[in-house]
DNA sequence: CATCGTTTCAAACGCCCGTTTGACAGATTC
DNA sequence: GAATCTGTCAAACGGGCGTTTGAAACGATG
């Protein structure tokens, strides 16, 4: 009596499909979805191959229920972008806490760390999960950072303009997580080791906002009362 | 010469041998080596299947064909390192033109445009090609790169902090390679469509130079005497 | 004990995969 | 013309895949 076409009835004693869930985890985020086998899946989680039919349907609505389970709180944990304790802080410091937190979940190990490999994964070659989860994860993240990178430089950027500088400060962290196989190869170390952690955090914090406040402030001395610049797209300040 | 387990004998008659290296090489960017299929490459080649084992002896050995023969020119081509149209350039100029570069090979739509995608699963999958990928490929650019960082900075970086400058200014570019799946459902349009590419190789060229001259005036000015930091690794050349 | 709903299990099903086979056609050589 | 090499083809092979099946085990309820 089925509340959807799977048994989802007795969330207490769920205990393969628990099971399940973590190893679908780890394995899809180690191998992808599509060289993910189930079979691979239930001897992990000490369950048949019928399992998974049974507690999700199939393969596909296992996948999505990992996306949907396994995602880190959207609100209420030590990143969340509107977190009472963070608000109140000023801008840069707000900054600095947000790379150094956006690192630690793409570096964690701990049961949530096979998220971030699978976003990494759906970027490649995405599912039709991808779209709610940029809807429901992506999308809000990506405009408080922006609100965050506009009190950074000041008034006088454009909304893409804003954008761009928050891609360039959100891509070095994220160059860590989907480049890892080609840097081990040319570093042969981990770049992601706990001893490189603090300056890898320390480099992009200081990059970072090197480049923004150096180019709020070229943009504020070089137009101090007229706007140069039709709102469309043109260049910003003296390139040479 | 050599012809080794395969026949790659009649270089000139080998129609079937370059229509399979080119589909291969548009499906395996599109697919991935494992979701790919040999009958989906063979049927845009015009093929038999048996044509595979026939002319590269199974699939692994295509996709090695694809990598080596869809590769890029290393040296000679516009974004050649040590190219001699470039070597006598100010390393300002050079950086300008190593970006515009590196953007336009990842976004070119030619032939030639499936090797960044390859280049992009290879990351996030590796498989055994991405060994000889880095150290033939990936290696010299970017230790040519780390050489023009320093040329920018000046002295007074350790190799480390070089190499991670380098890798911050490399992001921002692949950044758009690796999420484009991502930014085109956040901003409902295409980041490298032409319109926008100008902007976006001004921007990243603009907000690196910046974070590169002002953390160099910031080293060059804060200790001018003395040195801080322990000399690790601190000399480039001729490393053991 | 009998009944019923829930969960697990070994086995099988049907499909698609990469690869191989053996025949066949054309060109080349003796 | 016979023999040989090169390249192509339809068909099949063996294996792994996701999924289904029908029975069995289990606990709760009467």
């Amino acid at each position: 009596m089925s509340r959807s076409a799977t048994h989802e009835s007795t969330p207490a004693t769920a205990a393969t499909r628990t099971q399940l869930l973590a190893a679908a985890a780890e394995i899809f985020a180690e191998r992808g979805f599509r060289n993910a086998t189930v079979r691979e899946i239930c001897r992990h989680a000490n369950a048949n191959v019928a399992a998974i039919s049974y507690h999700f349907g199939d393969k596909n609505a296992l996948y999505a229920a990992v996306l949907r389970e396994t995602a880190p709180a959207p609100a209420g944990g030590p990143h969340a972008p509107d977190s009472q304790a963070t608000r109140t802080l000023p801008p840069e410091k707000k900054f600095r806490l947000f790379i150094r937190e956006f690192l630690k979940r793409m570096t964690e190990k701990g049961p949530n760390c096979h998220h971030s490999r699978i976003m990494a994964r759906e970027m490649i070659e995405p599912t039709q999960a991808l779209d709610d989860l940029v809807n429901e994860f992506i999308r809000p993240q990506h405009l408080w950072f922006q609100e965050l990178v506009r009190e950074l430089t000041g008034p006088g950027f454009t909304a893409e303009e804003i954008r761009l500088m928050a891609n360039s400060v959100v891509s070095q962290i994220l160059f860590y997580k989907h480049c890892g196989a080609v840097i081990e190869r040319l570093q042969h170390r981990d770049p992601f080791a706990p001893e490189r952690l603090h300056q890898l955090e320390r480099h992009i914090t200081e990059f970072s906002l090197a480049a923004i406040r150096t180019l709020a402030a070229a943009r504020h001395t070089a137009k101090p009362t007229r706007r140069r610049t039709p709102p469309k797209s043109s260049q910003p300040s003296t390139p040479r």
